[in-house]
DNA sequence: TCTGGGGTCCTAGGACCC
DNA sequence: TCTGGGGTCCTAGGACCC
């Protein structure tokens, strides 16, 4: 007989907040950021001012993740604003991780943040699944020095929403007989995956609560929303067969690296130069992972905040720096309006083997030299830090809008983001 | 709105083929 | 061809997550 499945949900509690918080400590200071109205917001000098992360004597102003920091500060003039640092954010994610793998050894780190362990089975080496969660947040709270909430249930969707329920440093558990007591009376859009739009879709159907949408005829559901409404109407309901998939059993799809601009560029020129950085730092990643690309992507947002993409199959794979930059040049030629551009990215997709590329005899000594000069590159760059070699046209450059996980960096093995 | 950056997945529509 | 219908592939756009 199969044994019952038990997931539980690990989030850390203002994840970014809390560990620049403890950097600070650790570093000597007096005040604990975890105490008084703060967040961690990004550079608002190159435009780039919004909330991070947020400690709970801020959230009592009102004040949201994604906000501006300007809004922020309307709304809580004493706000402390530190800055972001991604590398030691990496690092307390791993120490996370290392304590979660003494207590399963299926666990999937969904953000930096963040991570499912399958508890299956489980409860015959470390005892109840429940009183297993209660010793993970407190020891995360004792030796790692933050708190985390965990959610106990049967699957990933229950398992997380559990999590949401008392915050911070609470576990939760929420089984099927749970629902209409703790999931169903909450508002629909705090349902996993349920964003704006499926709300105001739903509101239409005047379905404004998770019991709603859960009691709702799927026929209607699938009419309104296709596929996606069948996926909430299983969240609603309790259901979620997806498992817990290990990090390193599932390669990247793609990579992609964008920056809003210290100033919009206004020129072809402009864009290339601020493409350039982009494309070494994207494909240099791409390169450490041990992938080729057989599709690139240029992304442009405009000054109005509008967002409009191109992207183009390649008929061989590549995998150096220069050959990634002319041909998103290319597609940023063919794409862009002549309007001021705010905001560029570049994309690498369809992932293969480098070894498996295909090269013409035209292009082979080319890039066969080039690859070889970025491997080259990459091992001083690994050695002597990221801006210790770089084309020369990237001289005199504002580099803030670089990977936060480029070269040298501790990098946390995630399915998304981070 | 003084509105970030890195991801995944889905859908619609057009091109092309049989 | 004043062209049907189904299948596949490709691209653009959008929704959602942290």
């Amino acid at each position: 007989m199969c044994a019952k499945r038990v997931i539980l949900h690990v989030d850390v509690n203002s994840a970014f907040l809390s560990w620049e918080a403890l950097d600070l400590l650790e570093h000597g200071a007096t005040l604990d950021l975890r105490t008084v109205p703060s967040v961690v917001g990004g550079d608002e000098t190159s435009r780039r001012g919004i909330v991070l992360a947020k400690s709970t004597p801020a959230k009592a102003y009102d004040i949201q993740t994604g906000e501006t920091l300007f809004s922020a500060r309307r709304k809580c003039p004493d706000l402390l604003v530190v800055p972001s640092h991604y590398p030691l954010y990496a690092k307390q994610s791993n120490r996370l991780y290392t304590l979660l793998c003494e207590y399963s050894p299926v666990i999937q780190r969904y953000s930096i943040d963040e991570c499912f362990l399958d508890f299956t089975g489980m409860e015959y080496v470390h005892g109840d699944a429940v009183a297993c969660a209660e010793e993970i947040r407190r020891r995360c709270e004792t030796e790692l020095g933050f708190t985390v909430n965990v959610g106990v249930g049967p699957n990933k969707v229950l398992a997380k929403m559990a999590g949401e329920l008392r915050k911070p440093n609470f576990v939760n558990t929420l089984f099927p007989h749970e629902l209409a007591d703790k999931l169903w009376p909450l508002p629909v859009r705090e349902l996993f995956m349920v964003g704006r739009q499926t709300e105001r879709a739903l509101a239409r159907r005047g379905v404004h609560t998770i019991g709603e949408l859960a009691h709702m005829d799927p026929k209607a559901v699938r009419y309104d929303l296709k596929s996606h409404g069948m996926l909430v109407w299983g969240y609603a309901n309790g259901m979620d067969p997806s498992p817990v998939v290990p990090n390193d059993s599932v390669g990247p799809k793609s990579y992609s690296n964008a920056a809003t601009l210290p100033a919009d560029a206004c020129t072809a020129a402009d864009a290339h130069a601020a493409l350039r950085p982009l494309c070494e730092s994207v494909t240099e990643r791409m390169r450490r992972d041990g992938w080729a690309t057989k599709l690139l992507g240029v992304q442009i947002k405009y000054a109005d905040f509008s967002v409009v993409q191109h992207q183009r199959a390649l008929r061989d794979a590549i995998c150096d720096s220069r050959t990634v930059f002319e041909h998103i040049c290319a597609l940023f030629d063919e794409l862009w309006d002549g309007r001021p551009v705010r905001l560029l990215g570049a994309r690498l997709g369809e992932l293969c083997q480098p070894d498996c590329e295909q090269l013409t005899l035209e292009d082979s000594c080319k890039q066969i030299s080039r690859a070889a000069l970025d491997r080259v590159a990459d091992c001083i760059r690994a050695k002597y830090g990221r801006t210790s070699l770089m084309p020369a046209t990237m001289l005199r450059q504002d580099f803030s809008h670089l990977d936060r996980y480029a070269a040298n960096s501790e990098k946390p093995k995630t399915n998304s983001p981070f």
